[in-house]
DNA sequence: AATGACTTTTAGGGCTGTCTAAATTAAATA
DNA sequence: TATTTAATTTAGACAGCCCTAAAAGTCATT
């Protein structure tokens, strides 16, 4: 079994790779809060082993093998169920839960994942949205874009936030967005502004920073827009 | 925030500690399954901390410091809680819950900690009847002594089990034997013989061996019999 | 008091995962 | 293409926790 260490880096270069897979040596340092130097020498460790979790390049970034993948996929799995776990049986409001699924996710074994997923029904997504992987490590599939790719006069519903931050969470439950609640996008100013939304069912409107809005992603929107690229 | 090896330890000594407070090296070294030489070169990083959670003398064992008590105490009680809510709510059966419990206390946060056994209603006593330290360090009282200090002819209730051994749980199951059980002890075979007992409301004739017997404590008899000492 | 059995400690290493400082490579720009 | 800048890697160390082998201490017994 890998060590907690060796997961959070799995885990970090699936959740930083891109359409390539690859991710950076600075973007791992900077994620896992460690130096560049650590990583290097995690990674060169890491692609001499067998099976190695890591295609390694020097000077190229790291990419995951099907074995690495497997295990991010397991860990992530692990997170999210735990985070749907403390949300619904523990009363955690959704800007707790990701700090305590971080350690949680090393410490349960595969019995406990199994019992929580039964005992929540076999979830596809945490509280912020986020697909749980399934135990065959296929993603349930969901087709969502940035809200920042929305054209103006769009009407969609919001698929999923980022739980990187418990600030953003937080204002954004304070302003009523979650997954599952209606936007529609009626102006948006330029020059990076804010766009204008009318929010759930009562429509309310409010302002919202593209830093923000960039946190977003919602469904394909149905009537009144299209979705740019 | 103490290390998992350094909890563990404070755990350990804790659990071998006798009237005197103090556990040997040996004895350490048994429970935590680790070579001696470990167990002294941990004792003497642990002495030399400040605050220290043990007291160390070279060749006379260890013991907790009033402040390693109180992390021993916080861990066990993390340890006990979870036993439950694996128990009560993911229906765990007491065999299964020690071994889990074993890496979760670990990882989990105070809030957790106050959460689960708000959930629980703040309990007592974990499936095998061990007390749950309370948040204070004090610890529910419990008086109760070894199945074997019975005299022949006591009517009395099983109060708790040991929880190391999943096999000895298992098998107690089967016998129906469990925190709460009545027992009467009928008779008793000399040279560590056997004890014969009536077991529950439907007065079940088991015998059990002297080992077994060990691991069971009762609460003080009531009629037809006296503790020894 | 000396012996022998057993326990404990010391000495010297290993592995994991981290760090800083210095060297190297890659990429961007002139 | 030469130079500068930024990213990455190497080199060397260290902390935590473990190990084995050998030395030293403790204790019961003679």
């Amino acid at each position: 079994m890998p060590s907690e260490a060796v997961d959070d880096y799995l885990k970090a270069i699936y959740e930083i790779a891109g359409d390539d897979g690859r991710a950076s040596t600075a973007s791992l340092a900077r994620k896992l809060s460690v130096a560049p130097a650590s990583v290097t020498g995690m990674l060169q460790k890491l692609a001499g082993r067998n099976p190695a979790p890591v295609e390694y390049e020097k000077h190229h970034g790291v990419r995951l093998s099907d074995h690495g993948k497997q295990r991010a996929l397991e860990v992530i799995r692990h997170h999210r169920l735990i985070e749907l776990f403390l949300h619904r049986m523990l009363g955690y409001s959704w800007d707790e839960v990701h700090d305590e699924a971080e350690r949680l996710e090393h410490a349960i074994s595969e019995q406990l994942e199994d019992r929580i997923a039964e005992r929540l029904g076999d979830p596809e997504v945490d509280p912020h949205g986020h697909p749980i992987p399934r135990k065959d490590g296929t993603i349930p599939p969901r087709r969502d874009l940035s809200l920042l790719d929305l054209f103006v006069g769009a009407k969609t519903t919001v698929s999923r936030v980022s739980d990187n931050d418990p600030e953003i969470l937080r204002y954004l439950s304070e302003l009523g967005i979650t997954p599952g609640t209606t936007l529609h996008l009626t102006e948006r100013a330029p020059f990076d502004g804010p766009l204008m939304l009318e929010v759930g069912p009562d429509n309310e409107k409010q302002a919202l920073g593209p830093r923000v809005a960039g946190e977003i992603r919602v469904l394909p929107p149905t009537a009144n827009g299209e979705t740019t690229g």
